[in-house]
Parts: structure tokens; C-alpha cells; sequence
DNA sequence: GCGTTCGTTGACTTCGAAATCAGCGAACGG
DNA sequence: CCGTTCGCTGATTTCGAAGTCAACGAACGC
């Protein structure tokens, strides 16, 4: 048994990468056409296979989709959880977290814009397990909130799951801008969304004032960063 | 002529009822069963007409979306414009978008939710006029931003295209966090969720301090609110 | 009332993509 | 060098949903 292994196990490495392969090529054309638009024999000429090896792989195209939202969550994730567990106090892992996001769209937009379009919305990638996935890291990103609001980091009187959300809302939007041109996708410019994202987002999020309640009234003009060092406002407008 | 166009009238009024029975029986199968995911036969069949009936008032499975979109959309974008010409400080304006937004969902959360999944997103809607709609919001959305700027009401360094594209999207995902179920639908909690959005995304941008860069290190702990008035932000806690 | 229009019907046709499968041939064992 | 396995092929089958159309009958004008 042990000696006939060696070719076998080549064997299985051989398949594995022509299952890569093919999860390559089916990201390709789900990031052009999208998951419904294309049909499984574009998948095939794109990954230079035959239509039928893509059923050897994979049990329909469902379980296509759902290997495509998998390989490329996993990799997220253990991004996202790597520069979670490197970092200590709750601005950094902000920060750390956004910055994985704007790194992985500049590394493989292809691949950040399924997982956005096709598989983080939709009711046909729910049917995957986008629900679960989806729910998982809301919930995971509510824990470090609530922690950070144990510690004092972040204002107390905010809900924890809906910030998470907003979190990522606002992160996933970031993005978006990029994926549909609303912005041109260029280093500098994604660098500066990535800080406008994070600032803006740790801004609103950290020690706001008291309970503000159902606040959609006046301002306080006396707010603390007009009476601070307001000098420069008056030049504002920069763009017409 | 004229005197026989008043059962004309009559008559076409009751075909434009038709069509809004089947315009609505749309957005209830869409929102149950995707745009992809669903027969036109079950859009007949909510509707309680025949099969043939639905390409009578629309060409085709396309311009059905579209007209869920666009009925849907035009109703959103009407109120979010009477809203802005009520207000005029940045601060209200914003309130009232965000309270456009939840109210719109809490009155037809299925419309909403159809707007969000189906058309916001996805390659399918972006065949019909999604592209345009969803860049003309943010452009229109920007527009305000830069008022603001000028008007010295919103941090100046802010990219004002990026700004509109993360208020939506704060928007859009406190209410994903509804439409999947992730928050319970009830009136107090969406509430809450409304007031969190947009103090946190007010808080976020305005004023934010100078340039900043690409500040993705050190936070100066001499920022404003700090040494202001922190006196109270202790008592803040109020819920659990 | 009587003919005509036209909204309405739903069985039928069409079409295209998913999924199948019988067989080929390269790689391997002996 | 021959036999066998099995990864691989792509024409073929299957299936289901989009879109058509001929006919019906209710509402209307005369």
C-alpha cells in the first residue's frame, strides 16, 4: 500500500491544481458577467478545460459558486483575524482590519468584486452559505466592539452588532466605489479612501458625547472641536 | 374626440391599476425569490392575472425589473430631495436622509429590500439603469458634501464623492442588518438604529482634524474632545 | 340590441443552458 | 511492451423558463 503512494499523491497534487485552476478561471468570468449571467461553459474555455471537467470538480454550479465564495472568504478572514490578533488597542485593529480590505481589493479586485457583487448580496448566494458567513463576521466584529467598549475605548451608548455592520458597510462601500469606477482605481487614491474610511469611521465611533438620544435637533454650536483649534476652517472649499 | 374619451380615461385608468397590481406582485415575488430566481408565471400568480398578461404591460422579464426599480427608486430619491430642501444646515439634512431612508423601510420593507438586493447591487441590475441611478445619488450626494465644505459645516480634506458613497452605505447596511435579520424589525430598535447612523457618521465627518494624510499611525491623544469637555462621557451607558 | 374593439387568457413553441455519459487516451503498474 | 485504470473529453440529452399567439368575451360605440 505505502509504496505505490508517491505517483499517487503527485497525482492528487496535479488535480488539486487543476481544481485551483478552474476556481481561478470561474472567478474570472463571475467578476465579468456575474454568477447568473455566465454559463458554465464560459468557466470551461476560460480555464482552457473541457465543459465536462468542470462537473468532475464540482457538483453543479451552485457548488461552483459556493467553492468561489469559500476559497475567497477563508483567505480574507484569516487576513482580517492574522493583523486582529497582532494588534492590542482598538484604533490599530480598526485601522489593521481596513487596511486588509483595500490590500486585498489592490491585490485581486477580480476576486473582491464576486465576493462583493455576486456572493455578499443576493438571494442566490444565500442560498450558499453566504447567510452564515455574512452573520459570522458581524457577530465576531460586535465581540471586539463590545470589548472595546468594556475598555473604554469606544463610546458606551452605541450598539455593538449595528456598529460592526456600519463598519463593514462602510468599508464594503469603500470598495464599491472602486469596483463600479465611481472612482479610478490608482494606488494614491485608494490609500487615501483606505484613511478617509478608517478616520472617518473611528471618528464617529470613538467616545462619542453622552446619550444624544433621539438628538435631530439643534447643534451645539459650543461642541468642542469649534472652540478647540477651528483657525484653518475658513479655507475649506478646495473643490468647487 | 373629447367626448369619448372620458371611458377612454376611465378604461385607462383601470389599466394603469393593472399594471401597479402587477408592478406590486413583482416586488413580493422578487423579494421572496430573487429577480434570477423567479418564474414570471409566479409574478402572474401573485398577481392574479394570466401568464400572457405580464408581457401585455412589459416587454420583457428586463423591463419588469426595471420598472420595480425605477417606481421604487423614483419614490426614494423624491423624498430624499424634499427632505433636502426642507433643511438647509448640513447637520438636519443629513438626519433626514437617514430618516427618509429607515422610514421608507419601515413602510415597505419588501420594496426596500428588493432595491438594496436585487437592484443596488448585481450585474443583472446593472443591465438595466442601476449604473446611472446608483452614480447619480452619489454624485448628487457629493455636491451637498462640498457645500458643506464650503460652507465650513464638514471637515475640509474629505473627498466629498468618497463621503457620499460611505453615508450610503452606512445607510444601506443598518438596514441590510434588518432586512436579513440580523437585527430584529421592530419600531424602537430600528429607531435607535437610525439615530446611531447618522450621529456616527456626523460625528465621523464633521469637522475631522486637519490633513491628517495617511495618518495610519499614531493617534495624538491631544485630540480635541479629549481635553474639552470629557467630564461627562463616564455616565454614558444607558442600555444594558 | 349588434358589431367591433381590445384587454385578457393560457396552451404552445422556442431556445439555451445545465447536467449526463459513453468512450478516448495518457499515465501508470507489472 | 501490454493491460488497466481513470482523468478527461465534448456531443447529446434533458429540462425548464421566456416569450408567442390565436381565440375568447366583456365593455364600449353606434
Amino acid at each position: 500500500m505505502a509504496t505505490k503512494r508517491a505517483p499517487k499523491l503527485a497525482r492528487a497534487e496535479r488535480e488539486a491544481e487543476r481544481r485551483k485552476t478552474i476556481l481561478r478561471a470561474a472567478v474570472e468570468v463571475f467578476s465579468r458577467k456575474g454568477f447568473q449571467g455566465c454559463r458554465i461553459a464560459d468557466v470551461a474555455r476560460e480555464a482552457g478545460v473541457a465543459y465536462g471537467l468542470v462537473y468532475h470538480y464540482f457538483k453543479d454550479k451552485d457548488e461552483l459558486l459556493g467553492s468561489v465564495f469559500e476559497s475567497g472568504w477563508q483567505g480574507f478572514l484569516a487576513r482580517v483575524q492574522a493583523a486582529l490578533s497582532e494588534q492590542t488597542d482598538f484604533e490599530s485593529r480598526i485601522r489593521s482590519v481596513v487596511h486588509v480590505a483595500f490590500e486585498a481589493y489592490r491585490r485581486d479586485p477580480r476576486g473582491v468584486k464576486v465576493l462583493i457583487l455576486e456572493v455578499g448580496r443576493s438571494p442566490s448566494g444565500g442560498a450558499v452559505n453566504r447567510g452564515s458567513a455574512f452573520t459570522d463576521v458581524i457577530e465576531l466584529a460586535a465581540g471586539i466592539f463590545a470589548e472595546a467598549q468594556a475598555r473604554g475605548e469606544m463610546a458606551s451608548h452605541l450598539d455593538p452588532k449595528l456598529t460592526a455592520a456600519l463598519f463593514f458597510g462602510s468599508i464594503e462601500m469603500g470598495l464599491t466605489t472602486f469596483v463600479v469606477g465611481l472612482m479610478e482605481r490608482r494606488d494614491d487614491v485608494l490609500e487615501r479612501a483606505r484613511d478617509q474610511v478608517a478616520e472617518t469611521f473611528l471618528r464617529g465611533v470613538t467616545h462619542a458625547r453622552a446619550p444624544a438620544a433621539s438628538a435631530a435637533e439643534a447643534l451645539p454650536s459650543e461642541a468642542p472641536w469649534n472652540s478647540a483649534k477651528s483657525g484653518t476652517r475658513s479655507r475649506a472649499a478646495r473643490r468647487d
